[in-house]
DNA sequence: TTGTAGGCGTTATCAT
DNA sequence: ATGATAACGCCTACAA
C-alpha cells in the first residue's frame, strides 16, 4: 500500500550541519540542546550553518533517543461531533494553537465504540504519544481509571464528576456562569428569571441549575423558582419553553428565561416568535456556549474560556505528576446581545 | 520545562519477543512484515509471545529506519472555525476515524497568520508528517504551489479553483447538488425557484448557482431566474430573502427558495416567519451543509459525503505520483425535511 | 569548551 | 527459513 518515496530530497542532519560548520555532530547538539555550553563564536557559526542547511532535527530520532514524543492524543467522538455548539471542536482548535509553546503535537484517533480504552491503548503502545487529552467525561467513564493505573500523564476537559481527584482537568464553571447570567438579567431590569435545563441526571446541568438557583437566592427570589426540563433538542425544547411561559406571564419584560444550552435557547426564541413575542423586548434570554446560532440570532449566552482552557491544559499535561490541586475551574464570560438588553438591539 | 518520564514502564521491544520465542530480532520483524518468509509453526509461536507480552512496534524507530512517518499533517484554522455547519471539522473526525485502515495517523498544526506557509514547513522538516491534508483553499492559494515544488505528498479537501491540476483533491458538487435539490423542489408541486446565494466573487458560490440555472434550463424555466445576493449573515440573509419573497408572491405553495447555505436558509426561515408564513407549506425552503440547525429546524438541506470524502483522500495520499486524474467531484446527498415537502412535516 | 563512543528500536541487506 | 550486521539521526555520558 504505501509507498515510500525516500525520493523526496533527504534533509540536513546533524552531521552536515557539523562538517560545514567545522565542528563535531555533538557539538551541533549542545547549540541545539545546551546553548551555555557552547563558546559564542562556535555558537554563532553553528546556528549560521544551520540556519543556511535549513536544518530541523528529526523528531523520530529525537523521540527514539529521548523516550519522549512531545506528542499527545486527542480522541475525537464521531458522535459527538454533530452537536450544536461543537466546544471540543474549538477546544482542539485552540490546543493546536497554543501546542508549539509547550514544543508539543496533537495526534488524532477514535476509539472502537464497544471499547472506549483500544485507542488509548494502540496509540500509546507506539510511543507516538506521551499521554493524552480526554473529553466527553461522562459518569462510569473507565478512562480516567485507566489512564491512572497505567501511570499516563493526561488532562479532561471536563471535571470527572464520579471522581474529581482522579487526575487532573480544566473545566468551565457553568454554575457560576448562570449566577452571572442571573445577575445581569435582573440588572436589565428583568424581574422574574424562569429556568429552562435538561432532564436531571446530567451533572452538567444539574451544576448549571445550581448556580441559577444560588443567584436567586442571592437576590431574595428564591421562593417558587419557575423551571422546567427537557431534551436537549429544538422542538422538545420549544414545547417546554411554551410550557414554561405561560406559566411566567405577564410577558411584558418583567420576565426573563435562563437557559442550560443554545439550543434550549433557540427553541424559547422560537415560542416567543409563536407568540409575536420578541426575545429582549418582551422576555430575557439567555443561551449558553455562543455557538454561532446564538451570534447569528443576537442570542445573549455564556462563552467558554477555550483559549484558557487548552493552555492550561498544557500546562497540566507538562507538570509531572498527577496531584489534582493543579485543575482548574475556569470561568465562562457573558456575551450580552439584544435578547437580554432591549436597548443594545 | 518537560520533564522526561521514562520512569513508565518501560513497554516490550522486539528484543524481548525474541528472547521470549527463542528466534532472532529479524525473525520478529520478519513475522511483523514478511509473515510469508517464516515457516508455520514459528510464525505461531511469535505471535503467541508477541500478544502475550503486549508487543507494539515502536513508531520512532520505525519512522527512523523507514523514513516514513505514516503520519499527514492536518492544519486546524481559528478563523474558519467558527462558521455554521463545521464542515472542516467533520471531515476531520472522518479522516481520523477512516485512518487506522489506511496505517496512518492525523497531525494538527497552526499555522501563522502572516506566512501560510511556516507551519507546513516546520513539521515537514521535523519528519514528523509524510505530507498533509489541506483545506479552505482559496484564490491564490500559495499552498498548492509549494507542496507540488517540494514534492510532498497532500490532497485539498475542495477543489483549487486557480489550477485545478496542480495536485489532488476530494470535492463535493455543489452544482450538481443544486440541480438535485430544485429537480426535488418541482417534483414536490413548487413551480417557481428562486436563488439565495452568496455575493459574487467566490467560486464556490458560482458553482452551486450555475447548478441552480442549469436545473432551471432544464426544466425550461430559465427565463427571468429569481434571485439574491447577500453574505453569509443572518441578519442580512433575512433581509435578503424578504425582498425575495416580495418578488416571489404569491406565496401560497407554488414557489420555492434554494439557498447557498443553511444559514442563508435560517434568514429566509425567519423571514418567512414574520410574515406569519411555514416553510414547506407556503414556500419551499432548502440549505446546504445540513448543519445542526437544520435538522432542528426541519430544514432540507444538502448534506457533504463526509465519509466517502474521506476515505477517497486517503486513498490519494497512499497513492504515489502526483497525477491529478485521482480527484473526485462526489455528489452532497438531499436530506428531505419539511422545508421543502409538506405532507411529511 | 569540544570530541568520542555507544545505543535508543527497528528494518534492509546479505549471508547462511 | 533464519540470522548477523549495519544503519536511520539524535542525545547522554564520559573523556580529552
Amino acid at each position: 500500500m504505501t509507498q515510500g518515496r525516500d525520493l523526496a530530497r533527504p534533509r540536513a542532519t546533524i552531521v552536515d550541519v557539523a562538517q560545514a560548520a567545522g565542528v563535531s555532530r555533538q557539538t551541533v547538539s549542545n547549540v541545539l540542546n545546551n546553548p551555555e555550553r557552547v563558546a559564542s563564536p562556535t555558537l554563532a557559526r553553528v546556528r549560521q550553518e544551520i540556519e543556511r542547511l535549513g536544518f530541523t532535527p528529526n523528531a523520530a530520532a529525537q523521540q527514539l533517543r529521548r523516550h519522549l514524543a512531545r506528542a499527545y492524543g486527542f480522541e475525537v467522538n464521531p458522535s459527538a461531533a454533530r452537536r450544536m455548539g461543537h466546544i471540543v471542536d474549538g477546544f482542539l482548535v485552540e490546543l493546536t494553537v497554543a501546542a508549539p509553546g509547550y514544543n508539543s503535537h496533537l495526534v488524532t484517533f477514535a476509539s472502537e465504540a464497544e471499547n472506549p480504552i483500544t485507542g488509548y491503548e494502540r496509540l500509546l503502545g507506539t510511543g507516538l504519544v506521551d499521554g493524552f487529552v480526554i473529553t466527553d467525561t461522562l459518569r462510569e467513564d473507565p478512562r480516567p481509571r485507566w489512564l491512572v493505573d497505567n501511570e499516563v500523564p493526561f488532562v479532561s476537559f471536563g471535571r470527572m464528576w464520579d471522581s474529581p481527584e482522579l487526575g487532573r482537568w480544566v473545566d468551565v464553571d457553568g454554575r457560576a456562569g448562570m449566577e452571572m447570567a442571573v445577575r445581569h438579567l435582573l440588572a436589565m431590569g428583568y424581574e422574574r428569571v424562569a429556568y429552562l435545563g435538561w432532564e436531571s441526571g446530567s451533572p452538567l446541568g444539574d451544576d448549571r441549575r445550581r448556580g441559577w438557583l444560588a443567584a436567586l437566592a442571592e437576590a431574595g427570589l428564591a421562593e417558587e423558582p419557575l423551571a422546567g426540563y427537557t431534551r436537549d433538542e429544538l422542538m422538545d425544547a420549544t414545547r417546554a419553553a411554551n410550557g414554561l411561559l405561560d406559566r411566567l406571564a405577564p410577558l411584558d419584560g418583567t420576565a426573563a428565561l435562563l437557559c442550560a444550552s443554545d439550543m434550549l435557547a433557540l427553541g424559547a426564541m422560537r415560542s416567543l416568535r409563536g407568540r409575536g413575542l420578541e426575545a429582549g423586548r418582551d422576555v430575557g434570554l439567555v443561551g449558553f456556549d455562543d455557538s454561532t446560532v446564538a451570534e447569528a440570532l443576537r442570542l445573549t449566552s455564556l462563552r467558554q474560556p477555550l483559549h484558557e482552557a487548552a493552555h492550561h491544559a498544557w500546562r497540566i499535561l507538562h507538570q509531572a505528576g498527577s496531584d489534582s490541586s493543579l485543575s482548574a475551574l475556569l470561568s465562562p464570560s457573558l456575551i450580552i446581545r439584544s435578547s437580554s438588553s432591549f436597548e443594545a438591539a
